[in-house]
DNA sequence: GATGAATGAGTCTTCATTCAT
DNA sequence: AATGAATGAAGACTCATTCAT
């Protein structure tokens, strides 16, 4: 039912599986080259022609599929949790665990197409930031988090901090010396946001 | 004393200009043409290999100079305020001017440019980052500060609600649809900072 | 079984035979372009570089594969005579043909490129330097030459005397007062290298 | 009296000094570019075009100058000796002592220009030329050449035994396996020449 | 459909030459 | 006379796109 699911042409699905694979590996996307990517698919340069009209179109296609990839992986996850903090948590687990399969020098080049770039162009809705407001939606709905607050607001907050995090946790692998750890700033900014947002209620839990 | 202040060559701040108003007209840097630059700086194209190794390092100079005369503006804006708060205050303004001036393609280049790399290469340490340091670290000998947080984690949070502030604007400039206006935002973050970071004895003021 | 029979691809071969004729028109190896070799070739700029890395490549190769071509036409003639004479008369017959077909500003260049730096760069031997080897160990073992002088003194002074020849024509050619015809210089260095070389017992053959 | 001892303007000798220089260090004349000349020369890049009307004037009149110096210093040698085959003996000895002082790579460079070009464009006569016709017309007056050959072919004789023992030597410095020493051939060739051109009443003197 | 050889527009870069100082 | 900053024509090379097979 989502488009997902619906399956790929197995040319596509290459296609867009290269240029996941060069991303991972630190190719910036702006530098692939089509015979790189067909390459690395395994089929011929002509044939993604067959597909997309352009090198562009290919490579933003790809990267849409991508974030819906991720989204889907990311609601599902979430489904495992009933409590608002721990989903959150959970999704704090989920950067973690992309950042880290990644190659050092693609992690500027993934936070600028799966984070900015979604920010600015708001038309094509994000689909992680859809995820946000879902839960979010939820959790007010359940009373878990305070009334006063508008969900545009509390979603903005929320991604500045998973932004905050990951771009916290890039530059300490780069190699910056930093005075808190990693998992020290991930402490403040949940309680941060606990503090913030938090139903009262919560006490009595 | 500054390398700012340094006179250049008139050549090369032709260059450097011809570079940042392509980039505020919305041109992305990738993609921008040596001839384009020296045409637009009124000099001939051989003129900037007498200055610049390769359009790479013409590219990466004129972008560190204009982060140092950001930061040098914004550290003069700031020394008008002696109030910890006045002074984010301040940066929230600067933020919407620079914003204000600039042509909605050209934001979230902008954005990336000045907000992500530097946060991702950290080894030539932000000029801007420097600035909240600096800051964060007198507000906190004044006391204005709470005590129990590492200035790295309150200048994390500050940039944080700033790039979220700005993120936000420039969503709603390019068309989104907004619950709030970017007003109520920027109170929203700025109270929220208030929260958490302000020093209690705050009223005795 | 010769390289210089295996099938070139038409591209590779018009791309050399576009260079033989642009060197033979009179253009400096050096000075040919890239453009000036595909147009001459009747094929595209970019389809040079689909098999040569670079101009530099596509110049070297067209020219050694020349080497060979000549070589191989070379031992084809020299297969036509039996007495070792005779093949070193059928050797200045066939430079005064390739002569006579050059233009006069080409004839410079050819002998830098088939005779100096063959001469100069030994390690890449010379196809026709082999073929002078070739036929004076033949002829040694067949008796027709001194046993007293080294193979390789007699190639040098054989290929010595085919330069001296070389560039006199040349020289008459190119509209030097000369006080000998080429003609008599050529049967002066024959008989120079009869005299030298040849075993005494010619007269009983 | 000769336009060699004519005193140079200090600049057009530092250019003259500087082509040969790096000629001498092996840089390909066709590669050479003005500014490497003109800072070599340790003049401002523009004073070259006061004195030459373009950079291929000016390798022309330094390479023709050195001719001319060469060549004088050459005549001045062989005035140290009275027999004719001493002083083809020293013209060996002086071919030796430049090519020592050479780069590898300069050698081929060189023998195009001072043997090559010269040979083909006879309406410069080159100098070294010159001075094997005297040498030549001068042992013809003293009796120690035979008169049946023509001047004009000793000396073509007489320069390819000269480039033919260059040419090998630089093979040799360059790893040429090689079977004879440039000793051997050295002799080999100088016997070569004595036995065809000296006259026979050499055994009474 | 699939291919990949062929293409040539588009770029960067070099460097001989000029000319204002 | 001497300079060297400025120039821009020229040329090597890249790579997205096409199209005949």
């Amino acid at each position: 039912m989502n488009s997902v699911e619906e399956k790929l042409s197995p040319k596509v699905e290459a296609l867009y599986e290269a240029v996941m694979e060069l991303l991972l590996e630190g190719k910036e996307v702006r530098k692939m080259k089509v015979s790189e990517i067909t390459e690395r698919a395994g089929i011929g340069k002509g044939t993604a022609y067959e597909y997309f009209e352009s090198r562009e179109e290919l490579l933003i296609r790809a990267l849409e599929y991508q974030q819906k990839v991720w989204a889907k992986n990311i609601q599902e996850q979430l489904l495992c949790h009933n409590e608002f903090m721990e989903k959150v948590n959970c999704l704090f687990d989920m950067m973690d665990n992309i950042m880290e399969k990644v190659k050092k020098e693609a992690q500027e080049e993934l936070c600028n197409i799966f984070f900015l770039s979604p920010i600015f162009r708001r038309e094509k809705e994000c689909e992680v930031t859809k995820c946000l407001y879902h839960i979010v939606e939820e959790a007010k709905r359940g009373g878990a988090l305070k009334e006063e607050f508008p969900d545009e607001y509390i979603v903005l907050a929320l991604s500045g901090k998973i932004f905050s995090y990951v771009s916290f946790c890039a530059a300490v692998r780069d190699g910056k010396q930093s005075v808190c750890t990693p998992g020290q700033i991930r402490v403040y900014l949940l309680d941060s946001f606990r503090m913030e947002f938090l139903a009262e209620r919560k006490e009595d839990k």
